[in-house]
DNA sequence: AATTAATATGGAAAATTTTCTTTAATGGAA
DNA sequence: TTCCATTAAAGAAAATTTTCCATATTAATT
């Protein structure tokens, strides 16, 4: 049984990153009902989904599980917390401080998972100057002042109409990841990290899912 | 050039239909510079991705293109809404009104697109009873009685603790279509629709794609 | 009218991701 | 000790998704 993580000199797949938080989360609560080991098969079985799955995604870190036992909760949580960046804390700049924004900088789980908001932009007179949440507000050509501030993450909540401007300046003013809350996809150089994240996306699949494909004919 | 959409028995893969938003935003824009027709080749230039895709994501929908000339942006616009199921206003539940939820409760952005919120439940006693933006605040036993209000989609921003049991007691009072705010894997029956959006899972891609991948060795 | 260039569309190929299969290890029971 | 059941892990196969390719269509140009 070697470990062979890291496989090839490929990226881990997004769909395996996406299900780490979820194990992490599980294993959080493993971990409250006192357990001690969990293997994959519980794992799968509990989250619904297929043991190998687990086990492969697990290999990209550097876990290594016991035969007929699995794996060690407390180490794991360790591990996977590590490996995705939530025990480093990172400082990170808002754009656009509207109803989506205003709800991040309230969202108290972000801290947990390494990204701390410290300062924030806008264009809203009735915005700029105040705090939320202790975070202060600006206007966003202050942003270009005072930049690199060894603050490299930027959340983009802006109206569409604007995300690409903005995400150009925050690149200019040296910010190297971009989590994108609007539903544009920015065109940036390679080096910049964009991810996107568009609630809209994810209810457009539910919708679908619950059989509104032609909704049309309804009521 | 026959319109074979809505191939086999399957369903739209859940890749198109994330990227489907993304081409509604971006029609929107066109639609503002007064742009009337725009081809496949043009939207996959302007967002990086590959005119194929756009064609065939385009294909699932009942829109066809003109040969030389595209798609109409009007037209499109409003195929895409409505095969998104963003034109049929669905109501809905909230469950949990914490930062997460109030955030949700004061995004405007969701009318639009076709869901509103008409009520929220919490057990906190300090929210029971209060209204935000005019959306009233219910103790979640409340939700058991007054079920079946032809509401059919919940979401879910409680604690990770608590969210198997919510989306149970959601699934008995009748709920279809659950969006889960939480990194939890819901068990529930099949007929229930669960959409996952767990918003630190794009944050843990994010910082794996930054090259945050083993942040030991930082600053 | 004939030609050209841009495009939608359908199918094939490639790449990626998931699931299945096999093997080796090992804790616990007989 | 020996056997059995459970498991991690590696590799193969299957399924899915993306990209590539060829064809037909048609607006614009010559």
């Amino acid at each position: 049984m070697t470990t062979e993580n890291k496989k090839k000199e490929g990226l881990v797949p997004e769909p395996s990153l996406r299900r780490m938080p979820c194990y992490l989360a599980y294993l959080k609560l493993a971990k409250r009902r006192d357990q001690e080991f969990v293997s994959s098969t519980h794992i799968a079985r509990d989250m619904g989904v297929d043991p190998t799955q687990v086990t492969k995604d697990l290999s990209y870190t550097s876990i290594v599980g016991k035969t007929r036992v699995g794996y060690e909760v407390n180490k794991l949580i360790d591990v996977l917390e590590d490996f995705l960046g939530f025990r480093s804390l990172d400082r990170a700049y808002l754009f656009g401080a509207g109803s989506l924004g205003n709800a991040l900088l309230h969202d108290h789980g972000l801290d947990q998972y390494g990204l701390k908001i410290v300062a924030a932009f806008d264009v809203d007179p009735k915005l700029i100057g105040r705090k939320i949440e202790g975070v202060p507000i600006y206007h966003v050509d202050e942003f270009e002042k005072m930049q690199n501030n060894n603050v490299k993450v930027g959340i983009l909540t802006v109206p569409a109409e604007f995300a690409q401007e903005v995400a150009h300046t925050m690149a200019t003013g040296g910010i190297k990841g971009i989590w994108n809350f609007t539903p544009i996809r920015i065109r940036l150089d390679e080096d910049i990290t964009i991810q996107d994240t568009s609630l809209y996306a994810h209810l457009a699949v539910m919708f679908n899912r619950m059989g509104h494909i032609n909704p049309k004919k309804q009521e």
